[in-house]
DNA sequence: ACCGCTTCCGAATAGTCTTCGGCACATGAC
DNA sequence: GTCATGTGCCGAAGACTATTCGGAAGCGGT
């Protein structure tokens, strides 16, 4: 099941026609892929219960939701342990203005990426957000000034 | 048209759904936030014309794909000037590893967001890939014990 | 009240989704 | 070879959905 080494090139294509427009009908789909419908259509469902493709969602703007500052907060969290750690990790994922989460390794333990209305937002979201947490030991801010992402990840 | 401030509460909702099924019928997505179909319909294309809905992308597993180990590599570029940085983030969105870049303020120049089949493929990626390259001046390398992307991004 | 503007709705047609029976081909047993 | 089995694909057809459009309702301004 997820044993299958590799995507045939009609599951790579539908893959690829899928993130760059999740809301793509059927039958054109199966049309670009040069497949039937109903084909396509099992196609499709497969990838899903292979876990390969694992959701559809719009894309929203931040900037054009209010929020046009991004930034990258690192976290040290103190004591580093699963107590800790989930609970935080709950939190950050809560706050409004987060848009991910990762948990590295290395001197800082936690990446959160943030988009904010404007530098005070951000200053307002650091203090009374971050440092006012106990578990909170360091801190540091990266403003971004250009985010590109990638929506079309192809297999290897 | 673009000037309005805010959504009203049913663009929030169309919004908010659409972020969390993309493929969602026009029909359930309309009895989903209380409107007529053709009226939801009017909505959801208000939203794309005023940019607020920037697309719509189906979400592939990275791992499913056979790139489970994820990292973030930081990287700083000399000079750093629009000759060398533009062609550089063309470099870098270009790679098949990246799933995302930024261009951040700070000590490093540029995040990179990378999924990568093993240790040794990213070790390949970061000697073959960066090191190599005249304008890369110092790298260095977080790997990602686990990553959270949140996908309903609301106003304010 | 009246006008102009905007937003919403519901009916109707055009179009799509989805199921299902059957076909074609590959594989392995004998 | 020949048969049985399994897999994947296709196309027809009924059920369902998208989209258009005319008209009604609400809302400010005068």
């Amino acid at each position: 099941m997820t044993g299958n080494p590799v995507l045939d090139a009609i599951d790579a294509a539908i893959l690829r026609e899928l993130q760059n427009d999740a809301r793509i009908s059927n039958k054109d789909l199966a049309a670009r892929v040069n497949v039937a419908a109903s084909t396509c259509l099992e196609r499709v469902r497969a990838l899903q219960r292979r876990g390969v493709l694992a959701g559809f969602h719009a894309e929203a703007d931040p900037a054009a939701l209010g929020r046009p500052l991004q930034a990258y907060i690192a976290v040290r969290v103190r004591p580093h342990n699963r107590d800790v750690v989930e609970p935080f990790i709950r939190f950050v994922l809560d706050l409004p203005e987060t848009l991910a989460l990762s948990h590295i390794a290395g001197p800082d333990d936690f990446l959160v990426h943030v988009a904010v209305r404007d530098a005070a937002h951000l200053q307002r979201l650091l203090l009374d957000g971050f440092t006012s947490r106990r578990e909170v030991a360091h801190l540091e801010t990266q403003l971004i000034f250009q985010h590109h992402r990638k929506w079309d990840i192809s297999p290897i």
